[in-house]
DNA sequence: TGACTCTACGCAAACGTATGCTATAATTCG
DNA sequence: CGAATTATAGCATACGTTTGCGTAGAGTCA
């Protein structure tokens, strides 16, 4: 309306303000409006643009120049560069997520809940692989490349993280770990109760009768250390036999459950009872029961750890511990935006969250000649040729 | 040492050139070195280890120069901050995932393998999930959000989404589809060829001497559509019954694969073969019959598609179609780099890759008395009420 | 009317890099 | 031996923001 507005440029940088004004008339095409366009049509300087968009309160315009600048913003549909703003704020709202195994259901739906909800933030997710690190050399550059992000969220244990740990500790970045067993001193962790979930899973088992109990591992990683001392903790508590042929160590997916159960099948004194480190574990075992003409839960009891989805659609519909991954979620995202937000680790550095029981079809009562000595099923076929 | 060096700021430029000499000597502890620190202890300007660092071929600097630069650097543990590069270079190294559901563990493979492959090229993967995008506003701010990643790959059928395309393209950013049924014009896309992995898939079903098939869809989602399309066109090229009670369509998970066997199940006439639309489909389907007393692949036969690692490991083991999700990814990622380098999108838009039918165990020859009209397992119990 | 206080905004300096242009010394060439 | 060429490296600027500080103009008060 008001042509006055478009007063001429100044003295002394006229030089700049000409390539301004000449800018404002078209911006370059494909590119996106910068600031600097918006000030132009609003007939104001950069500054005040980025003032008025960032909505910083203390800073006071008169209700024109407001309403103007944002109607010219919003018109262009302009929207500060994240880049930009990053490098001059230190912000990149930018969350860096290293995890050992995507494909691990269990960790898949961590990081769905997770990036679901640092959205709702305003904060965005880089996909960090640990698996595809094999040597140091190159875990080490991934971290350093991380860099750009605000905070790290480490899921899960990474076989020989501390180096890892100690760069993004040394970038003074912040740093929060979910879903390892033992917390670090120090570094702020949040897990999910896995003596609790452990308790309460050997205890409905024990009340179906069950005292022959076998565990199967899935590496050595920290969540599953603690499960089989809870495990065993457990068996002592309660005065059970311990029979190391059934505590099996195998790899931590359905292949790895599948090989333990076979070889807990093939042993002449059989437990009525295997207790999975985790779902998928579990199922590889469920797999092996039914394949070997085990039935379950009549022969034998199966049970899961995580609660994944799919445990539901199993045939028998597994028995697990369902991981509180909204709450667990949550948690940790809160606490690490404070931490970027110059928040102090504090006292209680691990957060445990109270997972919940699910019994379905996968455990039932012990079988009936469970007491016998020396391995109750030697009629199984299978186990035939190992009896002699 | 020298107190000397804490001068208070200067006038004019001095004070640039003085607090550029004065950070030579001791880096802000905590934060990272710069190339300005480098190039102080290598006693050279901050261009030359720019241009070094690069690895500029057309740039020559003496051998001695270099390896001090070089050496420098490595002691600093020096890498060029990734955020001024991209400000400066337009290149952030960064590729947008967009994705309707991770937790689908065929799509959590495929980030999977996708996230690897784009590390050991040098990029890294920003996730976006459409999932937790209800309305359009918000899809559109998330896609404005990804403008800082140099390209960006869309996985799967995202309903409406022509509005972030459109975006997305609009920004001028490179864009690559992945696993979506129908390509559009002037899109690169990459997916299975659905044709084939169907025609396997069928044939092999048709020469167990099934004709009585019916299908699972989950959704209208491309990919699902033109396998449909498939099933229908075999059925007609074979001039198999098509009854439109075969024809179900319900949510992408197991719990749609559930409900819709359970119709199926429940009709006077059923099919022998179920095509599920996918893994996760036949998974419910299989958990469905099982539940309900039917045998698997006795009674009924199961398939399903994609290949995802746990179908090996349902009992029984699922005959299923696996994508080739490294040649996939592969070829998407290289297309998407060619796009980031100013290539043109070319001719061949669509771009389709071969699947593979793994037979296993879910399949199996078709019932004896299926030749009986109207329903061949009058004697099954839960459908004696239905007959009447 | 001058000093002073607000209000409302602009100026310009970072942030750390890449890069076009320029400057110097060494070398070659006519 | 002067001039042209080459090898080597520095200067200065741009990228698009945020933000400390400065200031013009209007109002207030003595």
């Amino acid at each position: 309306m008001h042509k006055i507005l478009l007063v001429p440029p100044l003295p002394t940088t006229a030089a700049r303000m000409d390539n301004r004004s000449s800018k404002k008339a078209r911006k370059n095409k494909g590119s996106r409006p910068t600031a600097r366009d918006v000030a132009g049509l609003a007939g104001v300087s950069q500054s005040t643009v980025s003032r008025i968009l960032s909505g910083d309160t203390s800073e006071f315009f008169s209700e024109k120049t407001r309403k103007r600048v944002l109607k010219v913003a919003a018109e262009l549909g302009y929207s500060p560069n994240p880049i930009a703003r990053a490098l001059r704020g230190k912000h990149t709202h930018l969350i860096g997520l290293i995890i050992r195994n995507i494909s691990d259901p269990f960790f898949a739906e961590l990081v769905s809940e997770i990036s679901i909800q640092a959205r709702e933030l305003g904060y965005q997710m880089v996909l960090g692989h640990a698996q595809s690190e094999p040597d140091q050399v190159l875990r080490m550059s991934h971290v350093l490349d991380t860099r750009h992000t605000d905070g790290v969220i480490i899921l899960g244990d990474l076989e020989d993280d501390k180096r890892a740990i100690q760069d993004i500790l040394d970038g003074n970045r912040a740093l929060v770990t979910m879903c390892r067993g033992q917390a670090q001193p120090g570094i702020l962790t949040v897990n999910v109760d896995n003596h609790a979930g452990m308790q309460d899973l050997l205890e409905h088992v024990r009340d179906l009768g069950h005292s022959r109990l076998a565990f199967i591992q899935g590496g050595g990683m920290g969540d599953f250390q603690v499960r089989r001392k809870e495990f065993i903790q457990f068996l002592d508590d309660n005065e059970f036999d311990f029979d190391p042929a059934w505590l099996i160590n195998e790899t931590d997916d359905c292949s790895g459950g599948y090989c333990a159960m076979q070889q807990l099948l093939g042993q002449p004194h059989r437990p009525t009872a295997v207790i999975a480190a985790d779902d998928l574990i579990a199922m590889g075992a469920l797999a092996a029961a039914l394949e070997a003409g085990v039935r379950v839960p009549e022969e034998i009891s199966i049970t899961g750890f995580d609660g994944i989805e799919m445990t539901r659609y199993m045939t028998p519909a597994l028995t697990t511990v369902r991981q509180p991954i909204d709450a667990m979620s949550r948690i940790a995202l809160a606490r690490l935006l404070d931490l970027i937000g110059g928040g102090s680790v504090g006292d209680q550095n691990l957060i445990l969250v109270r997972p919940e029981l699910v019994v379905r079809h996968s455990t039932g009562p012990v079988p009936m000649m469970t007491h016998s000595p020396g391995g109750g099923f030697a009629d199984q076929a299978i186990q035939a040729d190992q009896q002699v």
